[in-house]
DNA sequence: ATGAAAGCGCTAACAG
DNA sequence: CTGTTAGCGCTTTCAT
């Protein structure tokens, strides 16, 4: 068994050269003879010899890593926003410190300052709530610690921001339930704390905004008065179901994540409405399990990878670039329409972009 | 705009007491007077002090942080292990570095290198490959590196792993299909490369030995002459297509991984074979998918953040207790049969455990 | 109860 | 081309 790992000085040592000059050796900079550095990196070689990064950053004040805060794994769609983020940075030689906050913004704050203590060299988070730690991101701002909201963000906050234009993908949803006839529509509300989201108002608004341009009636709302703690799926199904008992029809039904969708989905089967026979019903996300529910989910595809990825872009920028200048920006990455089996319209099967209808 | 960020230093300076004396204010041990302590903490808190884990680090050789390496996030399986990996690591005040390899292992000894490089305490890692780098890990080990495999190990290395019991898993999949009264049982083959990893040929292995017991045919083995780059859905639709087409029959079919099972279902139902009516139809792995699949497929549950966790627990506990003495420990947890609608047999649609049987 | 000093491993400024 | 020295921020002797 080989000892603790060695230093630069126990190559240097070894190499008979001061530190230094191992130093410049395998930094391979500085004047240095061919020779030396040759004989360097060998006996480094050999010795198995493993710089010390934490060393390495605390001298030189980075630490080529990035700090991710995100609410779960558990779902997809953040799964693939992260893959986005560490493509990027390894590209960039940049290490990813992750952490899940599961929503809650106490602890969402606690794991932020823990990566600031290990002082990553920026923060890309998904930010939880609303305006509970607004202040403190303000404050982090001031102190030129560069963050990027990605999937989200805090209006007041003037951090850089990465989300799907989601006022885009409501209308687009909209839009397509209106030109498919429909006129009775029913909007599937999600929990109150999601609901507070910025991403979910804007598809809200979105939406809204495409039935009044298409001349339909505003959706009803469903599911607003349901306890908190149910998944999306049964929060769903319970709401469509009551609306369903109510005896209230619905030719139409946005829900505004596809978790939401398949419980509607479920519900409209139990009640023995056809989908997309009687109803039409419209996700956004476009997770991964879309293609399989029953019908095939039509759904808002959000680029999640993308966003990962150019979150990931925009706080290296900083890094890159110097803080001071750059205003902050918030960008909006442009959804599509997927056109699978629950809507009507697109019968066969195969996944239909807005851009080739 | 607040300066870089503040040193130990300067709060004792603020404080009038020397750094040594802040730092024991701050850690809350050694002698020191409560007053000078509650002075010094009210400064620190005042100022907005930071500590720097970096400096903590480099001076306790360590630093509360495990690295963990897997291929990918993109299928939900390995996004709740990570889950269950940061559970644990945030409940024992550990960080987590976390980078893809994409089933590469060269990529894989690249980005270990540089969490090593980084300090990491410990590796959790979803090995790539078979015995690429059963020599580097060999090494780690004897330079007494706490690795703990998940998912996979690599035979031949002692480090800890947890997987699922696969040859369990295999075996429960097996003895369903026979039990069924299906004798005229397809295996679909994964590519060369997954098909080289410990869990797909011990589940493989587990399925034979099940056949055996129950008396039945050995499975015929589809798809292993397709090219290496399909996804597992188009190489299972392709495999099943090609084996339908030849003329031969199957009334029961297992793939190993339910991307398998997704790609067959997708190929039986265009074929115009009944599932489950003519095909009996198993997967692996229980992803999120697997509820919403025409029909609900019937698959082996894996218990993904329960593997994540032990991995954890595995390398922390390491940590904890010194190197030394610990003999290395293979870890198999226990899967389940949950039975969906792909088999018949399970027809109200609701979850069912072997356990519940 | 408090402080001075050394050192973790690396890098850069400054000689020579 | 090579070496000496100092310092990043923290923790830990070892005094006082």
């Amino acid at each position: 068994m080989k000892e603790a790992s060695l230093s630069l000085s126990d190559i240097a040592k070894a190499a008979g050269v001061s530190t230094t000059t191992a130093h410049r050796a395998l930094a391979g900079k500085g004047r240095i003879s061919r020779a030396t550095r040759r004989r360097v990196s060998k006996v480094a070689e050999r010795l198995g010899y493993r710089p010390n990064l934490i060393a390495r950053s605390l001298r030189a004040r980075r630490t080529a890593t990035l700090g991710v805060v995100v609410d779960a794994l558990d779902s997809s769609f953040y799964a693939h926003v992260v893959e986005g983020i560490d493509d990027v940075a390894q590209a960039q030689e940049y290490a990813v410190l992750l952490a899940c906050s599961h929503g809650v913004p106490e602890r969402e704050r606690r794991l932020l300052e823990l990566l600031l203590a290990k002082r990553v060299d920026g923060l890309i988070v998904q930010p939880a709530g609303t305006t509970e730690n607004a202040a403190y991101y303000t404050a982090l701002l001031e102190q030129a610690v560069p963050v990027a909201f990605a999937d989200r963000y805090l209006p007041g906050v003037h951090a850089d921001s990465v989300c799907t234009d989601n006022v885009l993908g409501g209308y687009l949803a909209g839009r397509h339930l209106a030109q498919l006839g429909r006129r009775a529509i029913v909007l599937v509300a999600p929990s109150a704390r999601e609901g507070a989201t910025t991403s979910l108002r804007e598809r809200m608004q979105g939406f809204a905004r495409a039935l009044e341009d298409q001349g339909v009636p505003a959706a009803r709302v469903l599911g607003t008065d349901l306890p908190a703690d149910l998944s999306r799926q049964e929060r769903a199904r319970r709401a469509v179901h009551a609306h369903l008992a109510s005896n209230k029809t619905a030719d139409g039904l946005f829900a505004v994540q596809d978790g939401l969708a398949v419980g509607a989905l479920q519900a409209l089967r139990e009640a023995g409405a056809k989908v997309p026979g009687a109803v039409s019903v419209v996700g956004f996300d476009d997770e991964d399990l879309c293609a399989y529910t029953h019908p095939p989910l039509t759904t808002i595809h959000q680029p999640m990878r993308e966003i990962g990825a150019t979150a990931a872009r925009l706080v290296l920028r900083r890094l890159q670039e110097g803080y001071a200048g750059l205003p902050s920006q918030r960008i909006g990455l442009e959804p599509h329409l997927v056109v699978r089996q629950s809507c009507g319209g697109g019968s066969d099967g195969h996944r239909r972009t807005e851009r080739d209808a």
